[in-house]
DNA sequence: AAGTGGTCTAGACCACACT
DNA sequence: GTGTGGTCTAGACCACTTC
């Protein structure tokens, strides 16, 4: 070596520009809703093609924190409010109101609720909710109901629900209006009475159908909540599936300890 | 116009590109681990430069979908078990085994689990830990003590835990060895039995140091969760900040309706 | 040495928003 | 029309892995 120590590998100019535009943003220089330059004038600003200027902000759109519009600019995301589902959201008390956890949550806010049916079907259940209801997963042995949740015509959250079709087949289950308290109040009459519930929790990037549903931008995740009901038996009566999209929904959940 | 309605705009090829790719992965014809042809490869089959074949890479990536290996190439991603986290894990029974949750649980799947003390100081707390804590958000109001978790080397949570630094000053609760049964038992020393908690979730893509410290790939989003523990008057005098990998990690909540 | 992904250049044209 | 991001080309060199 002629130079035993002359100089750190420099990280590649890409993420140098990266670094500096997240510093301007953290700092406040550049506060959320704020326009950044263009990527042709970083490109100069910089002395590198528009191509690293572009995988700079690619970065920073991946890791959420600028949003790119195409014709407008590069925005600094808004600090996004959250939507909260909290683990209230299932107590029975919320049946006086009349409203949805969902509704109530978007009455909380201001905001109009609006819930989509999409599907009814009578179909062959996904592998970890057959395993949840015990039905078998190779025959069409339950009722799925897809269901769309807007608040101000913005989509929140994908839900599906999964009930036997042994139980729901021939009952308002099937049908778009579930009469009097809903899903669960039918369930009731068939002698479930919800308990106890579990929910399963991960967090992932959405496929193409979800990224298209609920209108993300690059570099947001989904939370998805895997739901279980189960009745005085301890039987488990109802699975649901939940979609939220992240940059804007929070859970909350509160429980008692031993 | 000459042709009215000659065809459809046909989707970029990077587009293309990436949903043949993922419709290959979708029907098993490339099962988990398996390795992608190379970029130059894909941009001869298809026609294209090298850099769109390697943008419907990207894609796939982003979508957490697929991992490139640096030298390798690019391979199916294997789908993960979950280290799981119950609701459970701050019951009190778990005290006995004198094994904390994330130790009983990596145990549970044969993995060898090790914490490392990051650091410990007296530091002014973040927004959102002074408001669930009820201290000062601008002064030196809480001890933090951060903690890296590991299951068999793999690291898998950061963990920050904020006390008020006016109980923990001179306690066991600013030394890396708390004690029996750990910062519960020392809390209860003050007269804090935990009684409650509540757990906020979100989800969202990691932050450089985030990135760095749990060694994650493009396309892999965070779980976090902000927990604040209550003790016999309701009153908050824990909380803490965990930040999971979502692609190992889910959480699991076991709770009681109405 | 050969093959792979990672970064970069210096252009080009297209689609969209704004005025 | 002008400026913006979205896509693409046809190269180049570097860093890492494998043989």
């Amino acid at each position: 070596m002629t130079s035993p120590e002359s100089r750190e590998p420099q990280p590649p100019a890409s993420r140098r520009i990266a670094q500096a535009l997240r510093s301007a943003i953290e700092s406040g220089e550049l506060r959320a809703g704020a326009k950044l330059p263009s990527e042709r004038a970083l490109a100069e600003q910089y002395g590198t093609a528009r191509n690293t200027a572009r995988e700079a902000v690619r970065l920073l759109s991946e890791q959420g924190l600028v949003k790119a519009e195409h014709g407008r600019g590069v925005f600094v995301r808004e600090p996004q409010r959250l939507f909260r589902f909290g683990s209230d959201r299932y107590s029975l008390k919320n049946r006086e109101s009349g409203l949805t956890p969902f509704r109530l949550e978007a009455k909380k806010q201001g905001k109009t609720a609006r819930i989509d049916v999409v599907s009814i079907a009578n179909e062959v259940p996904p592998a970890d909710v057959a395993e949840r209801l015990g039905v078998p997963g190779d025959v069409a042995s339950v009722v799925h109901r897809e269901n769309h949740y807007y608040a101000d015509e913005e989509p929140v959250q994908i839900v599906s629900t999964y009930l036997r079709w042994s139980e729901a087949e021939g009952t308002l289950l099937t049908q778009p209006k579930t009469g009097p308290n809903g899903i669960y109040g039918r369930l009731e009459d068939l002698g479930h009475v919800m308990t106890t519930i579990r929910d399963e929790i991960t967090a992932r990037m959405p496929s193409p159908h979800e990224t298209a549903v609920l209108g993300l931008s690059p570099g947001v995740p989904v939370l998805e909540v895997l739901h279980t009901s189960f009745d005085q038996d301890g039987e488990a009566f109802e699975v649901s599936r939940y979609v939220h999209r992240a940059d804007v929904t929070g859970l909350k959940y509160d429980l008692p300890v031993q």
